[in-house]
DNA sequence: GTCTCATCTTAACATTGTTCAGATGGGTGT
DNA sequence: ACACCCATCTGAACAATGTTAAGATGAGAC
């Protein structure tokens, strides 16, 4: 917003790269970082993350980012943040997607989880890796709660027991095993642990394949 | 092993630092720089391991190891193999321990698989971190294979498929559902996903609470 | 006893995150 | 219109890391 390049009072219009017309002002720095962070994380992973490249690509010095976020936590921890807010998005998808029956919603919120995960590696990484995070941020906390609330109503659905009362162990036991067989799932397919068993589709084809396998021992999928 | 450091020829007896009497030509620097690397990744995890702070505790220069291991991919890779042999281990006795019921040694994997993850987080979680080992070394995937035949064998016994002919794609489902889910369950638990949930005896006291509960959904278990 | 060569060191380089003193200029108050 | 303030950004510096190259060392073979 309020990007008001096309017109630079100083600078004529010699060159246009983003580390060469700086205005020592950049106005939507805070804006770009958060971008140039995204579109590394998707190139290059958490750990190919480097606080230095994002200020390259954002056109300014390694040291402006600290003003904006204090430290390389501070960064990812927004992108942490938006990666938290897409994936339950992603769930609530699903759960549209399902219909009126809680066990199909169940369902395709555990193929949304997965889909989640294989599609978009580096933000599904980044929310797990609190060593990277600013886990007092309470904002970063409030996302993740959000979004397994998605999870956790849907297994209440499921099992009947709507409302916010606290979980018998054994409904809460379906909970973290619903959450449990998707992120171990989503893991280890990103992961590439799988790739030993793919076949000529690659990947991709073999996780496409074996999801459903793999979903039918969802809870409440045949026994509660 | 092997360590004849009590009467060193030269230097004396003045310091006994690690760091202090090298002695040139170390005589066990490979096993040295190997348990140097599992104690600081037992304390500091993956992304806390140096390969410098290991030279150190091994008492040489920051160039010495790269004579054995190459780089700090090859040291590791030497420690993830001695991960997966653990782990597998853990999995034969967890297996031994279940009796002559194939259904409860399938169920002793998962508590076994489970508790290695909890007990001994830095080995866990480098045998999936890639980006951090030479995946080329065959021995490191034959290392993993044997320890994921010790599951894939058990959800046979389960299921009655005993042999090595490939499987049907519901059963294979059935074993990345067994793994998916207690390894979903170790991470989450490990990376502290479940400490918002925990009581007065912290994540421990809710991993083993919760864990049977959770492993009820484990393939065979009821269903199939 | 001499020589060879694997083993280890020293020194250096590029890269990273982070800090600090200062430069800059957009916006506010007058 | 003008001057000032302060959030914003730069430049330079520091410590730490992985890795490489050239040289020192000494254990063991001849």
């Amino acid at each position: 917003m309020a990007d008001d390049d096309g017109t630079s009072a100083r600078g004529g219009s010699k060159r246009r790269s983003a580390a060469a017309d700086r205005k020592y002002h950049h106005g939507a720095l805070r804006e770009a970082l958060i971008a140039a962070a995204e579109h590394l994380l998707a190139e290059k992973g958490v750990d190919g993350f480097t606080l230095r490249e994002c200020a390259r690509r954002a056109g300014v010095s390694p040291a402006a980012p600290a003003h904006h976020f204090g430290d390389a936590a501070g960064l990812l921890t927004e992108v942490a943040i938006r990666g938290f807010v897409a994936l339950r998005q992603a769930l609530q998808e699903g759960n549209a997607h399902g219909g009126g029956d809680p066990l199909r919603r169940l369902h395709e919120q555990g193929l949304a989880y997965v889909g989640f995960a294989t599609s978009r590696p580096g933000p599904f990484r980044l929310i797990f890796r609190k060593d990277r995070l600013d886990c007092d941020d309470p904002r970063l906390s409030e996302a993740g709660r959000a979004a397994f609330l998605e999870l956790e109503t849907a297994i209440r659905d499921v099992t009947g027991k709507a409302g916010t009362a606290p979980l018998d162990p054994p409904t809460f036991g379906a909970v973290l095993a619903a959450w449990s067989l998707v992120h171990g799932f989503a893991h280890l397919a990103i992961d590439g642990e799988f790739d030993r068993h793919a076949g000529p589709g690659g990947r991709q084809a073999l996780v496409e394949t074996m999801l459903p396998h793999v979903l039918r021992f969802m809870p409440g999928d045949g026994r509660d």
